[in-house]
DNA sequence: GAGGGGATTCTTTTT
DNA sequence: GAATCCCCTC
C-alpha cells in the first residue's frame, strides 16, 4: 500500500495531534498513563513521539542528573525497531524487559542469593506437601517409615540411572531399574506415578544439598545466574530462566527499598511497549515503584502502550491490567492508519471492549472482503483469489494457517518437517515443543543440531551461486589470507561445480574431491561440515545418532536401526528443490507469490492481500473457533476474560487486522446456527467459489 | 463393561 | 503435563 497518496482531512490531523497533547498533559500533571489503541493505529509512532517529547522537555535536566528514560519492549525485534526509528540518543535506554531487569538486579547478588534460598525452601515445601497429599503419592505414603527411607536412599543413589531411562517406554524403564523395581513392588504398579514420586524425592534431596552448599559459600554456589537460552530453571546449578527472573525481581523490589530507590532515581520515565504482553509481575512491580517514588516525593512516570485485544500469549497481563492499575489515566486513539473502512468495521465488531476505530484517511482504495464456508482445496481458493486480486511478485498474497505443520506443508516442505517430527528424539518428554523452533526458526542459531548442519550446507551452496556474496561469508579469514587470484578462482570453480538432485548426491560429490591433496578445498569443506563427517555414510550415522540415538552394537535394536536408517536414507533422497523451499523459508526469502504464516506469527505485520484459513479445532479444543463464532459480536468482555473465547477472539482480531485492502476468511467446518452471527460481522457468507 | 493404567498425541509465541 | 485412545484385567 502506498499511503503517501492518501489524504487526511485538516480536522483529523488536529484530532490526531490531540492524542499526543493528551500524553503531554499527563507528563505535565505528573500522572502515569496508558495509551490504548487498536491495531494499525500507529502505536509505535506515538511511543517515539512521546520519547522525543520527553527529551525536548526534560532532556537537559535528565542529563544533569545522569538519569535516563527507560523504554522496555517485549521482543528483540521491537527493541531494534524502536532504536532505529528513534535515532541515536544517550538519554533513552531501549531494551527487552528481561535484559533490563537482569541488568538492574544482577549486581545485587546478596539479595539474589537470599531470594534463591527462599525459592528453594518454597519448592521443597511444595514437593513434600505433594508427597503427603497428592493422589499419585498414595503408594509412597503406604510404605512403612523405614521402607520409605530406604527407598529415598536407593533412588537418590541411582538418580543418574533413573534420569537416563526416565523417558523410555514403561517396559524398558522397568527393565532398566529392575533392582529398585523388585525391592519396592508396590510403587511400580503405575510407572507414571512412580516417576512423579521419584522426581519429588530426588529433587527435595538435591535442593537440600544446594542450600547447605550455599550456606557454606562453596565454589559455584555464591552467585545466581540468568540463562536466556533455555526456558527452564536449573535451580540446583544456581541458574534461573525467564519466568523466575520476573518472580525474583518482584520479590526483591518488594523487599528492598534501596533497590526501589536505585531504579526510581535512575529512571524517572519508564515507557512500556506492548504492555498487554508483559507479565502481571512486571506491571505489579512498576506499580510498586511508582507508589514508592510518590511516597518519597520523587517523580516516576510510567507510560503503557498497547492494546489488550492483541494479547495472544497466555503469560501476558491482557485485560487484567486495569485490575492492577485502577486509576491510571487513559489516552485513546480512535484512528486507524492501516486498513480499509470495510476491514476496520469487521475488526470493530470482533472487539468487545468498546474501542471503535475509524479510518484517518478521506478515501481508501477499493477493498474486497469475503467470507467463504466451503470445503474446496486450498490451492483452488488461492488460484481464484490470485486471479481476482491480480497477485504477482509485487503484490503478494499472504495466507494464514493455524499450525506450523500446515505452514510447512503449504510452503512445500512437509517431507522435511515430518522427518524431524517423526524422529525418536522429538517424541520424548516435552521435546516436541522444540520442533517448531528447531525446524522453522528464522534465527539460525535456534535451529536444531541436524537442521543447523543442513542449513550450513545449503547456505554455502546457495551463497556460492550469488555473485554479490562476500568472500568472508564463505571462508574464514585465514583460509584466504595467503591465496592469490588464480588459486581462489580455481577453488571457487571447483566448489561451484558441485551439484546433485538430492542432498545425498550433493554431499557425495563434495566428498569425492575431499582428501585428494587439495588442502584449501579440504579446509573449506571442514568449515561447512564438521571434521568427523567425511562421507555420506558418516552423515547418515550422525543424523541417526542425533535424532534416533541407536548404536549399531546395541543388541536387540538392530531392527530399529535399519528401519530408522531407511528413514534417514529416504530423507537424504528428497529432491533438492524441496530443501531449497525450506532454506528459503528459514532465511525469510520465499520466492513465490504466495507466502504462508501462522496467525500468531503475523503479529505486528500488515499485508495488502490476506486469506485466513480457519477450522473449528485448534490444539485440543475441538470447538475453539466454533464457540467464538457463536458469540462473535456479543460484547461480554468481562465474562470472557481468561476463557478460550477470549483467546480465540484476540487471535482472530490480530489475524483480521493484518489486512489492509483485500481480506478473505475461509471456514472449513459446519456453520450451522452461526450464520447470522457471522453475516452480521463479515457480510454475506458464500458457499461456493 | 468398568476401571485402571499405559501409550500416544497435541498449539501458538516470546524472553 | 493433559486429554484421549487403546488394551488388559477383573
Amino acid at each position: 500500500m502506498n499511503y503517501n497518496e492518501l489524504t487526511i482531512s485538516q480536522e483529523n490531523q488536529l484530532l490526531e495531534q490531540k492524542v499526543i497533547d493528551d500524553i503531554s498533559d499527563c507528563i505535565k500533571d505528573e500522572s502515569s498513563w496508558v495509551f490504548d489503541a487498536g491495531a494499525g493505529a500507529g502505536k509505535t509512532y506515538a511511543l517515539i513521539q512521546t520519547l522525543k517529547l520527553i527529551i525536548k522537555k526534560s532532556g537537559a535536566k535528565l542529563k544533569a542528573h545522569n538519569q535516563k528514560i527507560l523504554c522496555i519492549t517485549y521482543t528483540n525485534v521491537a527493541t531494534n525497531e524502536i532504536k532505529e526509528r528513534l535515532g541515536t540518543t544517550t538519554l533513552v535506554e531501549v531494551s527487552t524487559i528481561h535484559e533490563c531487569i537482569w541488568r538492574i538486579i544482577a549486581p545485587h547478588q546478596e539479595l539474589l542469593i537470599k531470594t534463591h534460598l527462599e525459592k528453594l525452601d518454597q519448592e521443597i515445601k511444595y514437593l513434600s506437601d505433594s508427597l503427603s497429599n497428592e493422589e499419585w503419592a498414595q503408594t509412597y505414603r503406604e510404605l512403612a517409615v523405614d521402607k520409605r527411607l530406604s527407598f529415598d536412599e536407593a533412588i537418590i543413589a541411582n538418580s543418574k540411572l533413573y534420569y537416563r531411562h526416565k523417558g523410555e517406554r514403561a517396559s524398558d524403564f522397568r527393565e532398566a531399574l529392575h533392582e529398585i523395581n523388585e525391592l519396592f513392588p508396590t510403587l511400580w504398579r503405575s510407572v507414571d506415578k512412580f516417576r512423579k514420586i521419584a522426581d519429588a524425592v530426588i529433587k527435595i534431596r538435591e535442593y537440600e544439598d544446594v542450600i547447605v552448599k550455599m550456606h557454606n559459600k562453596e565454589m559455584g554456589f555464591t552467585k545466581v545466574k540468568y540463562d536466556a537460552r533455555f526456558n527452564n530453571d536449573r535451580l540446583v546449578q544456581m541458574i534461573i530462566s525467564h519466568d523466575t527472573l520476573l518472580d525474583y525481581m518482584h520479590s526483591m523490589v518488594c523487599e528492598s527499598d534501596l533497590l526501589k530507590q536505585v531504579v526510581c532515581d535512575k529512571y524517572p520515565f519508564i515507557l512500556v511497549d506492548e504492555y498487554q504482553d508483559t507479565s502481571p509481575q512486571v506491571i505489579k512491580t512498576l506499580n510498586m515503584l511508582e507508589k514508592y517514588a510518590n511516597s518519597i516525593g520523587h517523580i516516576c512516570l510510567i507510560g503503557y502502550y498497547g492494546d489488550i485485544k492483541q494479547n495472544i500469549y497466555e503469560s501476558g497481563v491482557g485485560g487484567n491490567f486495569y485490575d492492577i492499575h485502577e486509576n491510571i489515566k487513559r489516552v485513546e486513539k480512535v484512528f486507524n492508519r492501516r486498513s480499509s473502512s470495510e476491514i476496520i468495521s469487521i475488526a470493530n465488531c470482533i472487539r468487545n471492549d468498546g474501542l471503535q476505530q475509524q479510518s484517518i484517511f478521506e478515501k481508501f482504495p477499493p477493498s474486497d472482503v469475503r467470507f467463504y464456508n466451503i470445503n474446496n482445496e486450498r490451492q483452488e481458493i488461492i488460484d481464484k483469489l490470485s486471479d481476482e486480486w491480480k497477485i504477482d511478485k509485487k503484490n503478494k498474497l499472504h495466507c494464514f494457517e493455524l499450525t506450523n505443520e500446515k505452514v510447512a506443508e503449504q510452503s512445500g516442505f512437509a517431507e522435511i518437517y515430518n522427518f524431524f517430527k517423526n524422529s525418536e528424539w522429538y517424541k520424548i518428554g516435552r521435546r516436541y515443543k522444540l520442533l517448531r523452533e528447531h525446524v522453522l526458526s528464522l534465527d539460525q542459531n535456534k535451529l536444531g543440531i541436524v537442521q543447523r548442519l543442513l542449513f550450513n550446507i545449503l547456505d554455502f551452496k546457495y551463497r556460492l551461486k550469488i555473485d554479490s556474496t562476500l568472500l568472508l561469508e564463505l571462508f574464514r579469514k585465514n583460509q584466504i589470507k595467503e591465496m592469490n587470484i588464480e588459486s581462489l578462482r580455481n577453488l571457487i570453480d571447483k566448489l561451484q561445480s558441485l551439484s546433485g538432485n538430492t542432498l545425498r548426491e550433493y554431499v557425495e560429490q563434495t566428498f569425492q574431491h575431499y582428501d585428494k591433496g587439495d588442502d584449501k578445498y579440504d579446509k573449506c569443506i571442514e568449515y561447512v561440515i564438521p571434521e568427523k563427517i567425511k562421507s555420506v555414510e558418516e552423515l547418515t550415522r550422525f543424523i541417526l545418532n542425533t535424532l534416533f540415538y541407536f548404536t549399531e552394537d546395541e543388541d536387540g535394536t538392530k531392527d530399529d536401526y535399519s528401519e530408522n536408517e531407511a528413514k534417514v536414507n529416504q530423507f537424504l533422497d528428497i529432491d533438492m528443490s524441496i530443501f531449497e523451499l525450506w532454506y528459503n523459508f528459514v532465511t525469510n526469502s520465499c520466492s513465490g507469490n504466495v507466502v504462508f504464516h501462522t496467525y500468531h506469527g503475523t503479529k505486528g505485520w500488515e499485508f495488502d492481500n490476506v486469506i485466513i484459513f480457519m477450522n473449528s479445532r485448534f490444539g485440543r479444543k475441538n470447538q475453539f473457533f466454533a464457540d467464538l463464532l457463536d458469540v462473535l459480536n456479543d460484547k461480554n468482555e468481562r465474562e470472557e476474560r481468561e476463557s478460550d473465547l477470549e483467546s480465540a477472539r484476540n487471535l482472530l482480531y490480530v489475524a483480521v487486522t493484518r489486512a489492509t485492502k483485500n481480506l478473505c476468511v475461509v471456514y472449513f467446518d459446519y456453520l450451522n446456527g452461526k450464520i447470522s452471527k457471522v453475516e452480521s460481522v463479515f457480510g454475506k457468507v458464500q458457499y461456493s467459489l
